[in-house]
DNA sequence: TTGAAAGCGTTACCAA
DNA sequence: TTGGTAACGCTTTCAA
C-alpha cells in the first residue's frame, strides 16, 4: 500500500501523452478509432503513471456498468456453483462481470440482495427459482433490465426462463423405483418451502406415489434447508425406525443420499438389497461412492451456459437475434448401484 | 420488464417531496440530520415514483463504492465457500458488499481478475494465498487500499494476513501417521504449483518424512488442480500398484481422501487395517463417510471472520483501533476411523 | 435541519 | 482520427 496523493485520471494521462481526455478514453477500448501510434503513446503514459481505469465513472457516464447480477440460494453447493461457472464461461470475452450473491435459502435475504444489486445498475439479473415475494417480483419487473429465472419452470414467468420441472424430475425416480420392484417408498428432505426446488421435488415425488397408488406417509425430517450429509444420515435413521420395511428412499439431494448411504453402512442395512437409495443433482460424491448412487442430473452447468447465451444475445447482441423466452432443460436419470433391481427378498 | 421513459433520480423525488435533492440524499442514509417528517415524505415520494438509489453515482461522488473484492481459487470448494461466508457474515450490518471472483487455480486469470476488480474501486481486496506474479503484487501494492492475503503465511506479506502454514499443517499428519505405527507413507495431490496451498502441503509432508528419516518416493499423480474425488480414487489405485506395501496415505484434500477410501472399498483394501488415510480441510464428507476420515481442520470460516474483522476495523473503524497485521490460524488435527492405530499385521 | 454550487471521472454527442 | 462540451446522478462543502 503505497502512499499517494491522488490516483491519476484520464486527464493526467492525456496531459502526459499530449492528447485530449476523450482520446484517452477511446484508446482504452479495444475497438474505437485511434491511430495506432497515438494509442501506443497513451498506453505508455498510462503505464508510467500507474493509471487504473475507473469503471465506476464509466458506468455512470455510459449507463453501462458491465454487471450481471446473479443470485443463488447457496454459495456452498456444487450445483449452483456449476451454474455460475456456466454463466462465467459463457460470458467470457464480453465485458460483462458477474455480481454474485447468495440468499442462504432465506426469502428476506433474497429481497435484500435484489434491492442492493439493483442499485448497482446491473444490465441483467439472474435469479434462482420462479417463486418470489410480491415485493421481489415488483422490483424485478420495474428494473427495466432482462430478468432470467433459472432452475424452475414458473407458471407465470417474469421475463426469461432457463429451467426444468423439479416435480417431474422427482417423478422419474418414483417410476424407476417402481420399475425395479420397490413399493414402500420414502422421501427425505424438501419439507421447507424456503428451499422451493426441494419442496417441489418432494411434492412431485408424492404426486408420483399417488399416480402409482402407493402410500405417501413415509417422509423423513431434515430440518431447515439446506440439507446436508449429516442431516441425510440422521433422517434415514429416523425413517427406518418409524418404517423399518421401507424398501426405497429418494433424497432431495445427493448430499443427503450419501449421508443415508453411509448411515446404512453403519447400521448394516444392505444397499440396494434391503433398501434402494436415489439422490438428486449428480454431485461428484454419488459417482465416486461405493456403491455409487443413482441420481438425477439436471445439467446445472448447462443452465448457466444457456443463461449466458440469452444475456449475450440481449446485451452484446449481434443485431436482432430472436431470443426465445424459455429454455427448457431435460433432467436425466442416472442409474447406479444403489437402485439395482432387487432379487425377491 | 415494464416500459419506461427514464428511471427517476433524486431530483425527481425531490420535486415530488418538495425538497432539494440534497435533502433526499440525506434521507436515504440511516443516520444524517433530516426531520422525521421530511424523511417520511421523501420516502413516500420515492416509493411512489419507484425510485432506486444509484450506487454507481454515489460511489463516484463519495469515492466510496462499498465493494470489497474477494478472489478465491474456486467457487466450487467448500473450504473457500466457508471463508466467503465468514467474510459475508462478518460484514453484515456494514454497507460493504462482496465482489467475488474465482481464478480456477490459474495465475493469468488471477491477474485478469485483480485488474478488473481494481477498476471497480473496491475499498479493500482479499486474495487467497501469498504467492503472486510480480505484476499482481505491483497492482496490489499500488492500489492504495488494504490488501488481505489469506490461507497462507507469506514470508513477505503485502499488507494484512489471515492464515496458517500449509506445510506445518501437513507435517501434523506425518507425525500422526508415525505415532500410530505407520512407516511407509504416501501423498496424493499437490504436484502443481498453480495450487500453491496444495503444493505447500505436499512439500511440508515430504519435509516431515525427511525429519523422521522416511523415504519420500511414494507420490500419487493427480493431474491439474483442482483435485477431486475421482482423481483421488484413480491416484490411489496407481499408488497401490506401484507401491503395494504403502501403509498410510495423506491426500491434499478430503475430496481426494474420500475418493481414495471409496477406491479401497472397491478393491477390498481394508481401512485402516491395511492402509490409513488422512485428508485435509474438514469437509462434510470426511465426517459422514463410513469409516470417517481423519483430517485437518483449518477453520476456513474463521479465516473469513477474522478477515472481516480487519476490514471493519479499517473501513468502518471506530476511531483508531490498532489492527494487527497478521492473524494466525491454528490448524487442528481431527482423528477419525481411517487412521485408528493398527494392530501388528 | 435544509439548500446551492461545484465537482467525482468518464463518455455521448457533435464538430472539426 | 481527434477534440470540446455537456452531461451521468450523486455527495462534499459551505452557507443559511
Amino acid at each position: 500500500m503505497t502512499k499517494r496523493t491522488k490516483a491519476p485520471t484520464m486527464l493526467d494521462v492525456a496531459k502526459v501523452a499530449g492528447v485530449s481526455p476523450m482520446t484517452v478514453s477511446r484508446a482504452m477500448k479495444e475497438d474505437s478509432y485511434v491511430r495506432d501510434e497515438t494509442r501506443k503513446r497513451i498506453l505508455e503514459a498510462a503505464e508510467e503513471l500507474g493509471y487504473v481505469f475507473d469503471s465506476t465513472a464509466s458506468g455512470l457516464s455510459s449507463r453501462k456498468t458491465g454487471f450481471v447480477a446473479v443470485i443463488i440460494p447457496s454459495i456452498n453447493n456444487a450445483n449452483f456453483a456449476d451454474t455460475v461457472r456456466g454463466i462465467t464461461d459463457g460470458l467470457r470475452g464480453t465485458n460483462l462481470q458477474i455480481l454474485l450473491g447468495y440468499s442462504d435459502y432465506q426469502i428476506e435475504e433474497e429481497e435484500r440482495l435484489i434491492a442492493q444489486f439493483l442499485s448497482r445498475r446491473p444490465e441483467a439479473i439472474v435469479i434462482t427459482g420462479g417463486t418470489h415475494t410480491p415485493r421481489c417480483r415488483k422490483m424485478l419487473e420495474n428494473s427495466g433490465i432482462p430478468v432470467i429465472e433459472t432452475w424452475d419452470l414458473p407458471v407465470d414467468p417474469i421475463d426469461y426462463v432457463v429451467g426444468f420441472s423439479n416435480a417431474d424430475a422427482a417423478k422419474m425416480m418414483v417410476k424407476h423405483f417402481v420399475d425395479s420392484g420397490r413399493s414402500r417408498l420414502a422421501f427425505i428432505g424438501g419439507e421447507d418451502e424456503n428451499d422451493r426446488r426441494g419442496y417441489d421435488r418432494r411434492n412431485g415425488f408424492l404426486a408420483g406415489l399417488s399416480e402409482y397408488g402407493l402410500e405417501q406417509t413415509r417422509q423423513g425430517d431434515s430440518g431447515r434447508p439446506p440439507i446436508n450429509m449429516r442431516k441425510g444420515a440422521d433422517a434415514l435413521k429416523d425413517l427406518l425406525e418409524k418404517w423399518p420395511d421401507t424398501d426405497a428412499v429418494m433424497c432431495v439431494s445427493d448430499l443427503a443420499a450419501f449421508g443415508a448411504l453411509a448411515q446404512c453402512a453403519k447400521m448394516g442395512v444392505e444397499v440396494p438389497r434391503q433398501l434402494a437409495i436415489g439422490g438428486f443433482g449428480a454431485y461428484d460424491v454419488s459417482d465416486v461412492s461405493h456403491p455409487a448412487i443413482t441420481t438425477i442430473d439436471v445439467h446445472s452447468r448447462k443452465i448457466g451456459a444457456l443463461t449466458a447465451d440469452i444475456i449475450r444475445n440481449l446485451l452484446a447482441g449481434d443485431s436482432e437475434v430472436e431470443v426465445s423466452k424459455v429454455a427448457r432443460i431435460v433432467p436425466e436419470l442416472i442409474i447406479r448401484e444403489t437402485t439395482l433391481i432387487s432379487e425377491p427378498a
